[in-house]
DNA sequence: AAGAGACCCTGGATGC
DNA sequence: TGCATCCAGGGTCTCT
């Protein structure tokens, strides 16, 4: 996508089109060039060279598809880019939970997101005084996009038992080396996850349209009544912050 | 400050 | 087979 100008865009969903409205976005966005592609937390971020960024956040079920235009359409389709050289991309979204974002500065946007935990100044240090200082359970607070970007609720449960922290823990408790333990956790999760494609359980697809096969490593997300890998006790689920929380009570304290 | 619950949506699985 | 209910990887908003 990098160096081809987008030539038009369609939306058939408004919801989708977070900000601005539609045909100012469209106007501000037909002709530019994508000059760069990031991601920051579960954001991705199209550099324009008209020196604004488009955002987007495929939410729950959302994929961005790059293809052929006049080639077949897949149902769920609610925005499309045009790019040049017949090229589209195709946001595809079945619950259409997912946004899209044009903004000349993009702090608006990704400004309130904590620290990247795979970047080299996510230290352990910093997670410990980050927990010292918050009063908060565990869990939803790694699901807080604003004190840690990107963890979702699959890795924050796998990050907690490969720590052995149980997570309904209040994070001022967190000993220095259970802080230690559960940086070192979170890192190994989201690495191992990244080599692995990604978990598909139903919906998540890679960019080339193949699953992700994070999902055969899982200890205990969607294990609930399984025996734990690591003890003897059953993995039970729960509820905390409004969603579900798979966790070993006998070898996560 | 932080937690609970509603809400945004569709579709698959399960139970009766 | 049909219908109701629950659940889902995310995140925002209101109320308490």
């Amino acid at each position: 996508m990098i160096g081809r100008s987008i030539v038009d865009i369609n939306n058939y969903w408004p919801r989708h089109i977070s900000m601005p409205p539609f045909e100012e976005l469209r106007r501000r966005i037909t002709g530019t060039t994508i000059d760069e592609l990031n991601r920051r937390g579960k954001y991705l971020v199209f550099g324009l060279d008209s020196g604004e960024s488009l955002i987007i956040h495929l939410k729950m079920t959302g994929q961005l598809l790059l293809e052929q235009s006049g080639t077949a359409t897949p149902e769920h389709v609610h925005t499309v880019i045009l790019l040049s050289g017949d090229l589209e991309i195709r946001f595809r979204d079945v619950r259409k939970f997912g946004r899209v974002y044009l903004t000349p500065d993009s702090s608006e946007i990704l400004g309130k997101l904590g620290p990247e935990p795979l970047s080299t100044s996510f230290t352990s240090e910093l997670l410990h005084s980050m927990l010292q200082n918050r009063r908060r359970v565990l869990k939803p607070l790694m699901l807080d996009q604003s004190f840690i970007a990107g963890i979702g609720n699959i890795y924050a449960d796998e990050s907690l038992h490969l720590a052995e922290i149980e997570p309904h823990r209040i994070s001022n408790t967190l000993t220095r080396e259970e802080s230690r333990v559960l940086h070192t956790s979170i890192r190994h999760i989201l690495e191992r996850a990244i080599e692995n494609g990604g978990a598909t359980i139903s919906d998540y697809r890679q960019p080339d349209g193949s699953t992700g096969e994070m999902q055969r490593s899982f200890s205990v997300y969607g294990r609930s009544g399984e025996v734990c890998y690591r003890c003897t006790g059953v993995i039970e689920r729960t509820v905390l912050g409004g969603r579900s929380t798979y966790y070993c009570r006998s070898c996560q304290r």
